[in-house]
DNA sequence: GCAAGGTC
């Protein structure tokens, strides 16, 4: 029997539809479907993976963080544990009766390493010389077949440059976590964590933070007029445009304010094409997501929930161009339909479809393209948005430019010259379908050269600058992938993790207090763990094991005495960083004052995981309170005016936010005077 | 209870 391996259990259906010429059939074992058929007169199975199923990890006895000096990790050998048991006992079942396998997963380095963890799991290391891999860039019968036809070897070098990032990244990250951890006391839930890829994306938060508070805004002035021909009004600004020397805009100004007339000095007319936008990848799909404000997570898990209902390509991918085997016209065909069936009856009719062409190419998965015609009742709202998104941005790379005509006037008004434009959408092109993205027209009279108007207004506006913005979770995804920070499938999560850690709130996301703390430490004492540097030189290193001109051994050695000089400065300095970060989290935790003693009122978590509240002079004072332990919390620093306790503000899916006094025994909650207990009532009455 | 990377 042949055994074909592959990453996910989706491309292993479609390949063995493929080579089966669709006769295969489906299995079971347990919850893990296999697929069987038979290929080339032999019978064939075929199991799809779930991405890695080993896990590197410190073996058991160094579990104890209070018990293990972070410093001796770097020296111990990671072990591979198997992380999906199901699927691992499937495989090594199913290797029981294969006579020869055949790696299928993806054709990268992951992929490389996940067939690799496969074949060694079921079949032993031996047999990694045996095994027959196929390389295939798009998941099309072409492309299978052809990849089957000319089977090569597994590239053991480029599944070790896989294997050193994972064994880099775990010596570092837990010994720097722990390091961190210890040393500022929070251990148990609250441990604090450190990462080659969440530490710079934290960085990246802050230092744009700091930039934000260190802002000093520079005045500014700009001088308006609202001028009007034929009795429509137009605006017009002073050609200068933002006048930084007040003395000069009071001159200019002084010059005009008292103006009735102006004059046309001319008018000109130029036609402006804006072209359509380029295919989606994983990063300006979730950009663009990210204004229907939804987090970058949420819009990565409805997109995997499209992909495996059918309705949207793969969503995790780099590649901004249609692969030439993409039937387009085919695709626009199926979505003929309801909202989308003009624009698609539009490039239907056209003799030659093109497509626009972003500047990633790659060929492991193709752009985030429609596959199926849905509509808003199928698929719920907030589904809906995500898939709509999609559909019309795809339509819109094979739609007309957008034709805009833009004029632009000038008029003498005393003397000084001010500026107009007008702006007209001659033919809206892709415009028409994708409708996120809109040009704002403005009108203006006739108007030609000599020709008068009115000064209705004329005003000196005071201005200031601002400071750069926020980054949005879209914006963040954007820079991670241009300092090559993370992945397509990991930025969205990483960001998730700053948040589970309460580095970051919010959004767009600002750093808390502790997320601050951190990176002032880490900038200070180990500032290699906070750039983006760290990444590329493993990306290099990586390239070089791949090419053989680097081992494993040496990459890791290497990398662990660099570590071993961080910790060792890190140890001297070690009651001073502990010291930092722990204030910050004090300060951060504070939720209020204690109604018995008046001292602080802290949020903090039991051995068990549990939060409560309690007073910060504990044992001395017992005051404490229970909290709800899921959703989540906010304290405003409101107190309850009935019993003085601190209030907070819950937040419930679907519903929306309310602010409760945080003692359960509070009499205002029975006396139903704006307790929870009262707003329960409302709910439950709005509901019905 | 640590990372980041696959995948659900």
């Amino acid at each position: 029997m042949r055994l074909i391996i592959c990453e996910k259990d989706n491309a292993a259906k479609r390949i063995s539809d493929i080579l089966s010429n669709g006769h295969f059939k489906t299995e079971k074992r347990g919850r893990v479907p296999v697929y069987l058929f038979v290929w080339e007169n032999e019978r064939t199975v075929t199991l799809g993976l779930r991405g890695h199923i080993i896990n590197m990890d410190f073996p058991k006895s160094y579990n104890n963080w209070s018990a293990v000096d972070p410093i001796e990790l770097i020296d111990v050998k990671p072990e591979r544990m198997v992380s999906a048991k199901g699927i691992a006992s499937v495989l090594s079942s199913l290797a029981k009766e294969a006579d020869r396998v055949y790696v299928a997963t993806d054709y990268d380095r992951e992929g490389e390493l996940i067939g690799k963890e496969a074949v060694e799991y079921a079949f032993g290391s031996g047999q990694l010389e045996k095994a027959m891999r196929a390389h295939f860039s798009s998941l099309t019968p072409d492309e299978i077949r052809r990849s089957f036809s000319s089977l090569g070897r597994m590239d053991l070098h480029l599944a070790s440059a896989a294997e050193t990032r994972q064994i880099v990244d775990l010596v570092w990250g837990a010994a720097l976590t722990r390091f961190i951890s210890l040393a500022s006391g929070r251990l148990g839930h609250d441990f604090l964590s450190v990462g080659r890829v969440q530490s710079p994306t934290l960085a990246l938060i802050v230092n744009r933070e700091k930039e934000i508070s260190a802002f000093v805004p520079e005045p500014y002035f700009r001088i308006e007029a609202l001028l009007g021909r034929d009795g429509l009004d137009f605006e017009a600004a002073h050609v200068e445009g933002d006048i930084f020397d007040q003395g000069k805009a009071k001159e200019i100004f002084s010059k005009v304010k008292d103006a009735k007339e102006g004059v046309i000095i001319d008018v000109k007319e130029r036609e402006r094409t804006d072209r359509p936008p380029v295919p989606f990848n994983t990063t300006q799909f979730i950009r663009a997501a990210n204004n229907l404000s939804l987090s970058a997570a949420r819009i990565m898990s409805i997109a995997e929930d499209l992909y495996t209902n059918g309705y949207i390509s793969y969503p995790r991918t780099d590649n901004t161009v249609y692969p030439r085997d993409l039937d387009l016209r085919k695709t626009v065909d199926s979505l003929a339909k309801g909202p989308y069936m003009e624009a698609a009856s539009h490039i239907l009719s056209k003799e030659k479809i093109t497509a626009t062409r972003g500047s990633k190419q790659t060929t492991d998965h193709p752009p985030i393209y429609p596959t199926a015609f849905a509509t808003k009742a199928e698929l719920g709202r907030e589904r809906f948005k995500i898939y709509d998104l999609v559909v019309r941005r795809f339509l819109a790379t094979l739609h007309d430019p957008c034709r805009v005509k833009v004029t632009s006037v000038r008029t003498d008004i005393n003397g000084e010259t001010f500026t107009s434009s007008g702006i007209r959408i001659i033919s809206p092109g892709w415009r028409s379908v994708y409708t996120m993205s809109v040009v704002k027209e403005k009108e203006l009279p006739p108007l030609e050269k000599g020709v008068r108007v009115k000064v209705e207004e004329i005003s000196l506006l005071d201005k200031e600058t601002k400071p750069p913005r926020r980054f949005s979770q879209g914006g963040l995804i954007q820079e991670m992938e241009r300092l090559g920070l993370g992945t397509k499938s990991t930025r969205h999560e990483i960001i998730q993790k700053l948040y589970s850690r309460r580095y970051i709130e919010e959004s767009p996301p600002r750093p808390t207090l502790s997320g601050s703390a951190l990176i002032d430490a880490l900038e200070k004492h180990a500032r290699m763990i906070t750039e983006p540097d760290m990444t590329s030189r493993l990306e290099r290193d990586m390239e070089r094991i791949a090419n053989r001109e680097l081992t494993q051994d040496a990459v890791v050695m290497e990398s662990r005495e660099m570590l071993r000089k961080v910790l060792r400065t890190m140890e001297k300095e070690k009651a001073a960083i502990g010291r930092d970060i722990a204030s910050a989290l004090k300060e951060q935790d504070v939720v209020g004052k204690c109604p018995r003693c008046s001292n602080d009122l802290l949020l903090v978590r039991s051995k068990w995981g549990k939060r409560y509240v309690r007073c910060s002079r504990f044992p001395g004072c017992s005051k404490s309170y229970p909290l709800p332990q899921k959703g989540k919390i906010t304290f405003s620093g409101n107190i309850c005016e009935v019993c003085r306790s601190p209030m907070m503000t819950l937040y419930s899916r679907g519903k929306r936010p309310r602010e409760v006094c945080i003692n359960p025994a509070c009499p205002g909650k029975r006396a139903g005077t704006g307790g929870s207990e009262g707003e329960k009532g409302k709910n439950i009455k709005g509901s019905s």
